[in-house]
DNA sequence: GCCCACCTTTCACTGAGTGAAAGCCCACTC
DNA sequence: GAGTGGGCTTTCACTCAGTGAAAGGTGGGC
């Protein structure tokens, strides 16, 4: 018996995007054999998809044959109103903290037990930094992803305490209580700080940035603000207010 | 007879496709029946296809019905190499031109017959500036468009000089002799500049971005590198310096 | 030369995709 | 409060687009 054996639940949407999802930062050129095991689908299958996903310029073929995403679909992402709204609205004041503090500036925000980083201005100081737009870290080891997780929902939170909690370096703090202290002092300080918990010889600030929600008086942690700096011994302060004065200035500018 | 009268070519991907790329700049949030006439589709076939995306986390659906492109399709997006590579190397860069001159800084390719911005950093000036990243303009009417213009194959040029050419402003250029001449001197001075050709109150300076072709010394252009200002009456030569200076910098960087 | 890994094409079968038609739901009108 | 128009959703009989095992290339290592 040729022909269709496919899984329940398969149409060719959930193939074509089980295609597209199989490619990510350490993989953004892939063959068809490698992405059809990347996406549990038959490679013949996986063939006709991308012959027909390039002729739609949705991605893009080398002269290797492997495959990769094209510029339409960068097109089509670029359109995504949830991230690229907050981004452009923020844009000018990330600007100012760059120019003010010359450090490397994070806008990101919480995608589900995550950090999703929107935008990224680079700092030209030696500090070694793994963001980049579109690139995702724990939730407990970045400054904006302690100010997200401590502004999260509290049922969020504690579930992601009670998980195996990564290590990226042996600063990390990983200890539930500990962090549960910590993510309240942030609530009561209004910001959070790392040292080397991300990276060896990176620290950071980070402030939430919020939204009126509403009607009433309450707010809406939206996103976080965030520079990564060599060392936090001096200038605190400094550095503090111009991350405040910028969430502030985009909050107020938010929709 | 009810059922199947799909136009010849069309497979499950191209509609997709079509539903995906009737998302614009100025159409993010669609409903199913402007979906269904942008993309040229019928109701009922869109309406599934949607559901399915939205399944997939490809877009979202708002409490008024209304469909977006969502995260999963800009993180997608964000993996686009051709792109997202050159705006990485260059990132560091912008931040410098940036810092020396407060103005709005443009990174841009040339994609057919436009320029596409792949990045942008704003300047807090009040110089109005209409582009963003994804966004795409006409390729006589900018700093960044001359230049890409400029180092265009010799057929393209032409074939572009002999279009209509529009006209954002009373001071764009359009007369296809001028231009032709304003194009050779850019590729002989090395820079190109607009005043009020794109937006009443807004001048820019631009540079090409080259890499060493393949073995021989030869050079080709692959991006233009450019600034937003109010005026060049002054500090022609200091923002011009910096550009090069950046532009030269980043090309070096190139894979 | 032989092997192995990957890419591409073929092809008989069939259920996934199709879209006209009908049914909803809501807002606004008279 | 019946009527109207707009868009959204569901149904359903038909059939052709999609399927994937198998076979056929292609290239590179040794």
């Amino acid at each position: 018996m040729p022909g269709n054996v496919s899984s329940p639940g398969a149409t060719v949407v959930s193939r074509v995007l089980a295609v597209l999802y199989a490619f990510d930062n350490g993989h953004r050129r892939l063959g068809v054999t490698e992405l059809a095991r990347r996406a549990d689908l038959p490679v013949p299958t996986v063939h006709r998809l991308l012959r027909e996903l390039v002729a739609g310029e949705a991605l893009t073929r080398d002269s290797g044959g492997r495959y990769a995403i094209g510029r339409r679909l960068w097109d089509v992402g670029m359109l995504a109103p949830e991230q690229t709204e907050l981004q452009q609205v923020a844009s000018p004041f990330l600007s100012d903290i760059h120019a003010a503090t010359r450090a490397t500036v994070h806008l990101a925000v919480r995608d589900g037990a995550e950090v999703l980083y929107l935008d990224r201005l680079s700092g030209r100081a030696s500090v070694p930094v793994v963001s980049r737009a579109g690139s995702r870290l724990p939730l407990h080891s970045t400054g904006v992803g302690k100010v997200l997780l401590a502004h999260a929902p509290a049922q969020l939170r504690e579930d992601y305490l009670a998980t195996d909690l990564r290590r990226p370096t042996v600063h990390t703090i990983t200890h539930p209580e500990r962090l549960r202290r910590q993510l309240a002092a942030v609530r009561r300080e209004g910001y959070a700080t790392t040292e080397d918990e991300m990276t060896l010889g990176a620290c950071s600030i980070a402030v939430p940035i919020a939204r009126a929600a509403s009607g009433d008086g309450e707010q809406e942690v939206v996103a976080a603000l965030g520079i990564v700096v060599p060392t936090l011994k001096r200038e605190r302060t400094r550095l503090l207010t111009a991350l405040q004065v910028a969430a502030r200035g985009i909050g107020r500018s938010l929709p």
